[in-house]
Formats: C-alpha cells, sequence, structure tokens
RNA sequence: UCCUCGGUAGCUCAGUGGCAGAGCAAUCGGCUGUUAACCGAUCGGUCGUUGGUUCGAAUCCAACCCGGGGAGCCA
C-alpha cells in the first residue's frame, strides 16, 4: 500500500493505494456510496460498496459531505464511466472532519457570491483548472528566458516619481515622502540591460486607474524584457517567438486542464504554429475604414439579430411546453431559459455596440489611439494573434524611439491576442541618444531631476534597446478561454474587491 | 466620473398593484453503477435601504447603497 495522488493513478492500475483529500461531490443509493475525491491533483471517483467494506466504514462514507477531508484506501481499477478512466474501490476508509455546510454547491453561482468566497472558490474545478495552466505559463516564461540566456532582475515595487504617463498610480507614504506602487520596472530593466545584455523583470504592477472591465485589475502581474542592441524588428521577433512557446508548453502539458476550461484549442494550434499577422498603424487604420470592416459588421449586425429572433422562438415554445413537462424536463427548461436570457442580453449590448463601433471605425483619425472596440474588429479578421507596429508618437510614452523614416511615428508595438482578448503586450525600441530623450522629457513637462540616472545610461556608453510588456493576467484569460481577468489570478485586486 | 443592466430563502432565479414561489443546498426517508444522480417529505423570507403614491406595494415614483457589463486609461 502507498500513498499516491489522482494524477499518477494510472501507474497503479490493480494496485492498493490511499488518498489524501476532500470530497469534491457524493452521490448515494441503499447499499453503494459514489465519493468524488479531489486532492488537488485531480479527481477520482471512489466506489464505497456495502459488500467490500466493514459497516463502520460503510456508514462513515454515507456521513460525508461535500469538502469534507479523508483518507481513503482501494484498489485502484480502471473504468471508462470514471473520469479520468480510473477508479478506487475503497477497502477502508478514515474521516479527518466532516464539513460544515459548503456554500458553493454543485449549482450554478453568480460572481459576487463566488468573488465573496473565492478562496473556497480555488478549489472549483474550473479554478483549479486555471491556476494550474498559469503554472505552466510562469514557469514557461522562466524557461524561454533563461534558455535564451536572459537574467532575472527584479525591479523595486516602491518608486520616487509618478512621472512617466498619464497614469493614477497608488500612493503611500514611505517616512513622510511621498511613495508610489510602481506601474513598470521597464527604467529600472533598461539600467540592468547596461548591465547584463539581456534581462527580464516578473513582478506585481499597480495602476489606480478605476477601470471596471474584464480586462483590468489594480493589481497584476507584468513580464518585461529588456534588450541591449535589439531594434524593433527584434524585438518582435522575440516577442512571438515567446508566445509561441508559451502556448505551446501549455498545450503539451495542459490538455486535461484545458479540457476541464472547455477550451477550443483551434486557434490556440494556430498561435502557436503559424506567424503572427505584422501591420503597421496606418495600415491598420486604413483597414478600420475599410469597405470589408464595414460589411463585417453589418453581417456581424444581421447575424446577431437572426440568432435574437430564433433563441426568442424557441423560449416561447418551450414556455408553452413547461406547463405540461414532467419535473425533470421543467428543470431542464428552466435552464435553457436561464441561458437564453443571458445570450439575449448579451445580443442586446452588441446590438446597442455596433453601430457606434462602425462609426468609429469608419471615422477614425489616424493619429488617435485605438479604443477596445477598434481591437476587437482589428482581432476579428485574423486567426493568430496580431502584431501592430510604429504607432503615432503622440500617442505613446515618451521614452519610445522615432521612427528614422517618419519622424510621427514611433518605433512601438502592441500585441493583440485573437477572439477579442485584446492587447497583451506593449512595446517599443528605446529612444537612445540624450539630446532627444531629453527634449521629449521638456516636451512632456516632467521633472528632469528624477530623471537623471535615466539619462545617465545614455551618457555612458548608450545603444540602441528595445523591451517589451507582457500581461500575465490577459494572457492566462486568453489562454484558458476566460471570459474576466478575476479568474486567472487566486485574488484578484480591483475596483471594490480588497478581500478576501 | 459617465452610460447601461441588476439586487426576492444559504445559492440560482420566477413573480409587474391583491395569500411570498420553484429548483438546488441542509435535515429525514426510499433506491445496487451514479456522473450537477433520482423519488418523497421537512426546514428555510427585514423582497438592498429610506421616504412617497395607494384601501392595498416585491411590483409604481424619488433619493441613496451594493454588484455586473461598458467608455475613458491601459498589461
Amino acid at each position: 500500500m502507498s500513498i499516491s495522488s489522482v494524477k499518477n493513478l494510472a501507474d497503479h492500475q490493480d494496485k492498493i493505494v490511499t488518498l489524501k483529500g476532500w470530497i469534491y461531490n457524493i452521490r448515494s443509493s441503499k447499499a453503494i456510496h459514489f465519493l468524488e475525491v479531489r486532492d488537488g491533483s485531480g479527481l477520482c471517483q471512489c466506489i464505497v460498496a456495502a459488500d467490500e467494506v466493514s459497516e463502520g466504514v460503510f456508514e462513515a462514507a454515507g456521513s460525508l459531505k461535500q469538502e469534507s477531508s479523508l483518507e481513503i484506501t482501494g484498489k485502484v481499477v480502471k473504468d471508462d464511466r470514471s473520469i479520468g478512466g480510473y477508479e478506487l474501490h475503497a477497502t477502508d476508509l478514515k474521516v479527518i472532519q466532516i464539513a460544515e455546510n459548503y456554500p458553493i454547491t454543485p449549482k450554478d453561482h453568480g460572481v459576487e457570491f463566488l468573488m465573496e468566497n473565492r478562496h473556497l472558490w480555488l478549489r472549483s474545478q474550473r479554478q483549479w483548472a486555471a491556476m494550474q495552466v498559469r503554472n505552466t505559463i510562469q514557469f514557461a516564461i522562466h524557461q524561454f528566458f533563461q534558455k535564451e540566456g536572459f537574467i532575472q532582475m527584479d525591479a523595486p515595487i516602491f518608486t520616487g516619481n509618478a512621472a512617466e504617463g498619464t497614469t493614477t498610480l497608488f500612493e503611500t507614504d514611505y517616512f513622510d515622502e511621498k511613495a508610489y506602487l510602481t506601474q513598470s520596472g521597464q527604467l529600472y530593466a533598461e539600467a540592468m540591460a547596461m548591465a547584463h545584455g539581456k534581462v527580464y523583470t516578473f513582478g506585481p504592477t499597480f495602476r489606480a486607474e478605476k477601470s471596471k472591465t474584464r480586462r483590468h485589475l489594480t493589481e497584476f502581474w507584468m513580464i518585461e524584457p529588456e534588450m541591449a542592441f535589439y531594434d524593433l524588428e527584434m524585438n518582435m521577433d522575440l516577442a512571438e517567438s515567446m508566445l509561441q512557446f508559451i502556448v505551446q508548453t501549455v498545450l503539451d502539458e495542459n490538455e486535461s486542464e484545458l479540457e476541464i476550461l472547455e477550451r477550443d484549442t483551434t486557434y490556440l494550434e494556430k498561435a502557436a504554429n503559424e506567424k503572427f499577422i505584422r501591420i503597421s498603424y496606418s495600415d491598420a487604420v486604413e483597414q478600420l475604414k475599410s469597405k470589408e470592416t464595414a460589411e463585417l459588421l453589418d453581417q456581424m449586425e444581421v447575424d446577431r439579430k437572426e440568432e435574437l429572433k430564433e433563441i426568442q422562438k424557441e423560449e416561447k415554445e418551450i414556455k408553452k411546453e413547461h406547463g405540461s413537462a414532467k419535473k425533470w424536463r421543467k428543470a431542464q427548461i428552466d435552464q435553457r431559459i436561464k441561458e437564453i436570457n443571458a445570450r439575449v442580453d448579451q445580443i442586446e449590448e452588441d446590438l446597442r455596440n455596433i453601430p457606434v463601433w462602425k462609426e468609429s471605425a469608419a471615422n477614425f483619425k489616424w493619429g488617435n489611439d485605438f479604443g477596445g472596440s477598434d481591437e476587437t474588429i482589428l482581432t476579428m479578421q485574423y486567426d493568430t494573434p496580431l502584431m501592430i507596429h510604429r504607432y503615432p508618437a503622440e500617442v505613446k510614452a515618451f521614452y519610445m524611439k522615432r521612427d528614422p523614416e517618419n519622424e510621427k511615428l514611433a518605433l512601438a508595438l502592441d500585441v493583440l491576442a485573437p477572439e477579442g482578448y485584446g492587447e497583451i503586450i506593449g512595446g517599443s525600441e528605446r529612444e537612445d541618444s540624450l539630446d532627444v530623450l531629453q527634449a521629449r522629457i521638456e516636451e512632456h513637462d516632467l521633472p528632469e531631476d528624477l530623471f537623471n540616472w535615466y539619462l545617465d545610461l545614455r551618457k555612458f556608453g548608450t545603444v540602441p534597446h528595445s523591451g517589451y510588456g507582457l500581461g500575465l493576467e490577459r494572457t492566462v484569460a486568453w489562454i484558458c478561454g476566460l471570459q474576466h481577468v478575476r479568474e486567472t489570478i487566486p485574488f484578484p485586486r480591483m475596483l471594490g474587491r480588497l478581500r478576501p
């Protein structure tokens, strides 16, 4: 007999093993209990049959409730009826604790309730799978950069200046001096790149913006590589091969987790294997204003209206059926009506939005930054991540190098994930000339004395260099196919959410 | 800050001016292979808060509180 984990059950077929874990769900008949046991590595159905265990053990099994903790011993049996293909035929069972009534039942719950119970919600299958994938992504990022000869550096979290851009930062008291929580480690990474050549940060980032969307957190994790002697093209190549490595690693290592998440991997396969689309900002603007885009949106509107009609018709029909339906069918109908209502809400929002999107795209002015809808429209037209480069300098940060072929452009780069997941990478080639950088700092009304150390990097052996920032949570959301970044981090910090 | 949708049992929801409802969970009973098991019973309510209209308010009106989605900003 040995202690085993659910993940390794296949290696112990027909052997007696002991699992330690928690009850995920339990179903009972008179002489047989089905225990779904989770042990942190996976889920396993355990069979406790009255004629195979002592009376005491059988009764103990019947007393178990959701999330009760236990040790269970039995024979590993291959059975296709069970989740994972293996089940445990119990011979013995030790209850560690009978859990109190567990709030997260096997039925549906609302977001607010689940967020209030985030500390427990993390035990649920989908949340468990998302955290497993997050871990794979984190480790893959380290593997990628380490094999490419980068060293990891840690940038400070307290910073003395609120400068750089327009974003609102969290202010704290630093021994009677104002300090801000970092919004980026980039400037520090540039300094380290001049010492080590290729570096990357992997740390928390804070933004005090009052953004209430599925893409925003106030505290999130960002990976920022910074490389000496890299131009914009090399920067884009690096971003592409990094993302492909991450996606391929998840596809290789998290097949079962992606299945739990019901993730369609078609686009992930494409992202891992096909070259990313690269277009310039100016071409993207042309595309937004094109006839094709207008037609695409018109078609989308027609499709949504058609779908709305169909599901409303379905709702009418099943509501008619409801009166005379049997109990189980009634439950089925109620469930379907709930789904239809949610979809109707979504379609109605789309129908409100599409005309706005259409107008915003058609009347887009060269020089503006893309809004969320513009990004969505652009990514809708491709299957792989989309790299947009050379943005108008005016909408980008002061440290970005201008395009030598067009002063109005910054050598910037954004990567938009497919399927509407939006911007996951923002980066650029950095301005490496002391004079130009000083002028930019003045233009942006930034306090030069705070940037003296940064300007030193351009005085002592300045070189062309580039880098970017990858948003971890948005990447996890995209790869897992999650609707909201709050499910990509164990304890999300967002507007109105500080606990648990 | 603005736009928009919502708040009814522990949970998910129905109820649009006239007795407060269903499913799940919990408790008890039944059922030998269940997959969100099933069947029967029991338990369960400050209808977000305050004020107003009305013979009568979960339902209508106003203000406020809380939450979802979006805009701006961005990873």
